[in-house]
RNA sequence: GGGAGCUUAGCUCAGCUGGUUCAGAGCAUCUGCCUUACAAGCAGAGGGUCAUCGGUUCGAACCCGGUAGCUCCCA
């Protein structure tokens, strides 16, 4: 180090920009990031793979924050850590923009083959698809980028078609017409997970229905949906309701067509909604096509796929339902059979993809049996095998996994891995109807021979490939038993959003039982979600998310990354507000300021004396952190972790050590001082590395000259050591006594630069010497006692200094606050006192209860009988 | 409609097996300070009937029950 030269200047503020830029570049460079198997204990992390269609938001911020938290620690700590990072295809939302992209160049996607969109949709993602990776670098992630994977890659699409296969072998696949919910926007059926029910405004709309025979009869139904009376098929009445039950056997006219349909009993029907009668539009909604099942009822789909009324309903055709519900309600007014219309609030399911509202609708999908697959990913939460945390989402996935239903995993999209199912054109057995479900393309028909087949339209849900991403990073399906797939599963902590607890986590858990045998993860880290300042989860179409990358550039990385992080315990939402990362940035700025001050010291050949007990203070509160840090992080505390950093620097170190050394020796400590704060600050870096990769990088690099490969980022981790107590309870009253004393200099306006002289020293607590000089008082032999003074009392000693010159001491107000303390002391002990003269306290309480409320006893008395000493003096 | 969870300082949250340190932390606020590392700073201070009502207990923020409000999940 030739740092001698006063002229050196190092910024008063940390500019974090330049360092960002340099360590990112170095640690790739050097290959900190990249892993590979080998005899040291694997710690394994799969990012929850990014849209393709996203860029980062706050969500994501969090969610790698904590990722590189954990990754970053486990490194430090000896672990041969690898993350995995990756990107997910997202199936609807990719083939949306993709769609909307062509469209704007006067491109339709049905002018197009499906080779051709996909060959639009591949571009898309080389030039888009990337974007939300390279921010995810911003943030300082630590991800082994030579393992980058994409969920259509040929290997990763491999193993959705082996799987698919496979399970269908199995019998866990099957086909089936389901009442799916159908997207009328993205023109494809979505799973129950993707469907979000939201309250909204509604009209109620009462319409009679006329009984078929007699000339002047109705029976009134209500329903929000006026239009789907074109394709009712039933009116269901309950069997105990007196006011219907005489309609036994007849039928009722359906409006406008005019069918006549029966009117049938059904306990499912609630006696008191509505009029009591139930209008049964089997095709499209869920429990009237169970009841259209029970009573044998008629079907008839009225919508076509994208949301217009079909042929079948006989009336506006080719027009939105939307639109039909208007003119259906004035045209029923104009034929007489709208009795009235009311108000009311109802929960219509709408797509998380596209905002459209959901139409029940009958349809041929692919769906996977989840009852048995399922088991073995319950138990494993149910027994502790895989953690969720925080635990109180336990609960939501047992309820999940208890009633889950079977998954539909087909989409009507292009984009996405094709459905692997072929189908015999010429159909020439009976046998020819059935798919032909096989990995490779099948060159005939099993059955009739025929060379003509066709595959499935469709693609496979998103999910049915990203639940496979444990195994498929690691080339478990390729090469089952390969080295990494033996080294890094079952990886160690999934950090995600409880969100896709359903979606994504349990299915994961599903198929890593299903294809390693074993679990796919340890532990579940779920995040809260952030939200705006009014509670709205933050997202791109509401517009309340600040961009990351701006508040990267306002605060550094290191700035942003601490602020998430302080107020987000585990599984709690976390009202996001920028003024978190202002509190990151200006603790970045404290900590170079640490450094600043240590660097521009000048370290003489002295013995270190009597400053010996600073550093012996410090190196003991260091350990005694460092041991709380490593409870919280084996809780997953991480906020609270980061906050016994922060405070352990803030306060201990900059506050307190550094001040007294300062005090002690000015610029000019004892080398051997010097030396030891260096390495305390070391100690803080590498504490506080995994929250702050860049600036620690940067300070560890200029507290010494360094190989390359010398970087804070493999450093160790610091390990606790055992403590002496006595000393860190002794130095707590050390720092109160200061404490006491900047109070009394406060009340009575006294400057820090006037020395204060005490005169009453007492044996009680031994003040160091840093401790006196720091509080800027000192010790007054022969002090004239009658004198006024300054007071207070800690612990069981009273302390008096004399007043400085010149200064008038209001005797009275004195007066008024010791009494006041007087007071406050004497209630106390009144009832400790109660306590203990209370029998059956004594009796009952354990012993060292009893023997801390003696002691709270002994505490009050001596300091009462101080207060009243002083109190005395003061007469 | 069914289920789960939450309610502690202005805000965000700790508070383990009921018992000094059990009423805390950070931020914000207020009052002094441009004290030679840092005003992105230093020093000090104020602030809570632990949602509410009742029960158990020698003792309740903590255990049990009712009520209110909020959130989430499922239908």
């Amino acid at each position: 180090m030739s740092n001698d030269s006063t002229d050196m200047e190092i910024s008063k503020i940390y500019d974090p920009t330049a360092a960002e830029e340099t360590w990112y570049k170095h640690w790739m460079e050097k290959g900190f990031f990249h892993s590979e198997p080998d005899d040291r204990e694997p710690y394994t992390i799969v990012i929850p793979p990014p849209n393709v269609t996203g860029v980062l938001h706050m969500g994501h911020v969090l969610n790698n924050t904590i990722q590189d938290v954990l990754v970053r620690r486990a490194r430090m700590k000896g672990k041969n850590t690898c993350w995995v990072p990756g990107t997910d295809h997202a199936s609807i939302a990719t083939e949306a923009k993709v769609v909307a992209l062509l469209r704007e160049q006067g491109i339709s996607k049905h002018d197009l083959t499906r080779d051709e969109f996909l060959k639009h949709a591949w571009a898309w993602k080389e030039k888009y698809g990337g974007i939300i990776l390279d921010q995810i670098k911003h943030l300082g992630c630590s991800c082994d980028w030579d393992r980058l994977r994409f969920t259509m890659d040929d290997d990763m699409s491999d193993a959705v078609i082996h799987v698919f296969a496979d399970l269908y072998k199995k019998g866990n696949i099957y086909r089936g017409v389901r009442m799916v919910n159908w997207d009328p926007k993205g023109l494809t059926a979505v799973s129950d997970e993707e469907v979000i029910h939201k309250e909204v405004d509604s009209k109620l709309y009462f319409v009679r229905y006329k009984i078929e025979g007699n000339a002047d009869e109705w029976i009134t139904v209500a329903t929000t949906r006026p239009e789907t009376i074109l394709g009712d098929t039933a009116i269901c009445v309950h069997p105990d309701d007196k006011r219907y039950a005489h309609l036994k056997g007849k039928k009722a006219i359906i409006p406008m067509v005019n069918r006549a349909v029966p009117i049938i009993f059904d306990e499912y029907v609630t006696m008191e909604f509505g009029t009591g009668a139930l209008k049964v539009t089997p095709a499209h909604d869920i429990n009237d096509y169970n009841l259209g099942i029970k009573h044998n009822l008629q079907v008839i789909d009225i919508l076509n796929p994208n949301g217009t009324l079909s042929e079948a309903a006989g009336f506006y055709t080719g027009e939105d339902r939307f639109k039909v519900r208007e003119k259906i309600a004035v045209d029923l007014e104009k034929l007489g059979q709208v009795v009235k219309v009311e108000n009311i609030k109802n929960k219509l399911g709408y797509s998380e993809r596209t905002n459209a509202v959901i139409e029940p609708k009958l349809s041929l999908q692919w769906f996977l049996k989840m009852d048995k697959v399922s088991k073995p990913a319950l138990d494993s939460v149910m027994n502790g095998t895989i953690k969720l945390i925080p635990d109180k989402f336990i609960n939501t996935y047992r309820h999940w996994m208890e009633n889950v239903h079977d998954w539909c995993i087909s989409r009507q999209l292009w984009w996405g891995q094709r459905i692997p199912a072929y189908y015999c054109v010429d159909n020439k057995t009976a046998n020819c109807k059935e798919p032909i479900v096989s990995e490779k393309a099948p060159a005939e028909c099993p059955h009739c021979k025929s060379k003509n087949l066709r595959q499935d339209e469709d693609v496979l849900d998103t999910w049915f490939s990203s639940w496979l991403w444990p195994i498929s990073v690691f080339d478990g399906f390729k090469e089952p038993g390969n080295k990494d797939i033996n080294y890094y599963y079952p990886t160690n902590d999934l950090v995600t959003a409880p969100e896709i607890l359903f979606f994504w986590v349990a299915r994961m858990i599903i198929a890593g039982y299903e294809y390693m045998g074993k679990e796919p993860f340890k532990n579940v880290y779920l995040t809260g979600i952030v939200r705006d300042k009014q509670g709205r989860k933050m997202s791109k179409s509401l517009g309340n998310s600040p961009d990351p990358l701006d508040l990267i550039k306002q605060y550094g990385a290191d700035g942003v990354r601490v602020g998430i992080l302080l107020c987000s315990p585990a599984g709690n939402d976390l009202p996001f507000d920028e003024s978190l990362c202002e509190q990151g940035r200006n603790f970045a700025n404290k900590l170079w300021n640490a450094f600043r001050l240590i660097q521009s010291w000048e370290p003489v050949d002295t013995e270190p004396g009597d400053v010996s007990i600073y550093t012996n203070w410090f190196e003991n509160k260091l350990n005694e952190q460092v041991e709380l840090i490593e409870k919280d992080f084996a809780s997953y505390r991480l906020s609270e972790a980061l906050m016994s950093a922060y405070k352990l620097t803030y306060d201990d170190f900059c506050g307190f050590y550094l001040e007294l050394i300062k005090s002690l020796c000015g610029k000019n400590p004892p080398r051997k001082v010097y030396d030891i704060t260096i390495g305390y600050l070391e100690s803080l870096l590498r504490i506080l590395h995994p929250f702050m990769p860049f600036i620690t990088e940067e300070i560890w690099h200029q507290t010494k000259e360094r190989t390359e490969k010398d970087c804070i980022i493999v450093a160790s981790y610091p390990t606790a050591k055992k403590q002496d107590a006595a000393l860190l309870a002794n130095f707590e009253l050390q720092k109160e006594y200061l404490r006491m004393v900047r109070g009394i200099r406060q009340q009575n306006n006294i400057s820090p630069k006037i020395e204060l002289s005490q005169i009453e020293p007492t044996s009680s607590i031994t003040l160091t010497s840093g401790v006196m000089k720091l509080s800027g008082t000192a010790y007054k032999a022969n002090a004239d006692k009658s004198a006024r003074t300054l007071n207070f009392v800690l612990k069981d000693t009273q302390y008096s200094f004399s007043l400085p010159e010149g200064m008038e001491l209001d005797a009275g107000q004195e007066k008024e606050k010791l009494v006041k303390e007087l007071e406050y002391h004497k209630g106390f002990l009144k009832s400790v006192a109660i306590k203990l003269s209370n029998q059956k306290f004594v009796a009952n309480a354990k012993p060292e209860i009893v023997q801390n409320e003696m002691n709270k006893k002994a505490d009050a008395e001596a300091k009462i009988a101080a207060i009243e000493k002083q109190l005395a003096s003061l007469n």
